[in-house]
DNA sequence: TCAACCTAGTCAACAAGTTGAGTATGCGAG
DNA sequence: CTCGCATACTCAACTTGTTGACTAGGTTGA
């Protein structure tokens, strides 16, 4: 049900359609509501249902024609309603977990070589997400920011998102150290 | 698809009745991988019938009777097999920080309650996995255990939990502060 | 010039996750 | 003596999320 409210939370920023929502949700809302471009398209069409977003068609030369959604009045005060209300604790899904807790009895080199990859990924999110926010600031310190700023909720996403995935990277270091080490004595007692 | 190997990696540490796992789920495993005791017992039946697991039944007095259900061999192998294979990327869905992205239109002190709460809610995580993480230390150094225990697996993923939720208080605090100090120039500015 | 990728979607089928209720007994605190 | 919590599940209905295939023109690089 609230898969709506991440749509509706980044309309506040203006009118956009299903294909760049798409790409807002994967540059940035992924951190907390990962999606497929699918369950937008089919989201939107509910919510225009619905009447919390209305779809003006954009004609265009050159490229398919694309929908612009924007939020209403009624889309408005629903987010804020949201707001207001009580969250369902955080669910985590990570596969690359399950696998590390089977590792001992798994195949250790495999899960060596998926933390790696896990590892670079995180890395790379970092930097996206440090790009993301010298693009929010726009040369002003934080502070200045704080002041000044109209929305801060998107900022304050953004530092959860970049401390996640720094976090990210120095568990899987060290992990990797841990499995080296482990797979140095397996190797030694046979 | 996933559900299945995150409840063997449990199993390996014993048989254990659907719910036993479920609370073992949401002590340990719900750090990365969320799930409903409804959605397990169905799932064990499913992995029963597909050979991963066997059950027996223990007939008890004063206590209904449960199924105890322990890995297979033909477990063990799928379990092994999906270490070796490519993860997913990691999916959240947190609908608090939903409600912070839309907060500066949305009802600041219902937020602000939120994040106390989660704040909250992470702070006593942090004292369980602690207390978990004494446990399976046993009066070891971390060193110590490293170089004798059987599995690390179960270590170093609550080692990420224990990361994260020590992350999570960080972040509250920080974004408390924040809006603290909005709402404090929204209400000059009335 | 041919392949690959970008824009901008649609449709259908299936798998997985959530919610609420129901069953039955035992134990301890107030 | 009753209320609530713990054990140990089952069933059914519903909502979400995932996957794969399809359309169709435009641009970019080898």
């Amino acid at each position: 049900m609230s898969l709506r409210n991440a749509v509706m939370a980044t309309l506040l920023d203006g009118e956009s359609s299903g294909y760049d929502l798409a790409k807002a949700f994967d540059a940035s809302v992924a951190n907390f509501w990962m999606c497929t471009p699918q369950q937008l398209y089919r989201e939107l069409d509910r919510m225009e249902a619905d009447g919390l977003v209305a779809a003006r068609v954009v004609e265009q030369e050159r490229r398919p024609n694309k929908r612009l959604f924007s939020l209403t009045g009624k889309g408005v005060e629903e987010l804020s309603r949201f707001t207001a209300a009580q969250h369902k604790p955080a669910a985590i899904r990570d596969e690359l977990l399950v696998a590390v807790m089977a590792a001992d009895s798994g195949d250790l080199e495999a899960v060596k070589a998926s933390i790696t990859r896990r590892r670079r990924w995180a890395e790379a999110k970092v930097e996206r997400y440090e790009r993301l926010r010298a693009k929010l600031l726009g040369g002003r310190t934080e502070e200045e920011f704080l002041a000044t700023a109209e929305r801060v909720g998107p900022y304050l996403t953004l530092l959860r998102g970049l401390s996640f995935e720094r976090d990210n990277v120095r568990w899987c270091a060290r992990s990797l150290t841990v499995l080296e080490r482990r797979g140095a004595r397996l190797d030694a007692a046979t």
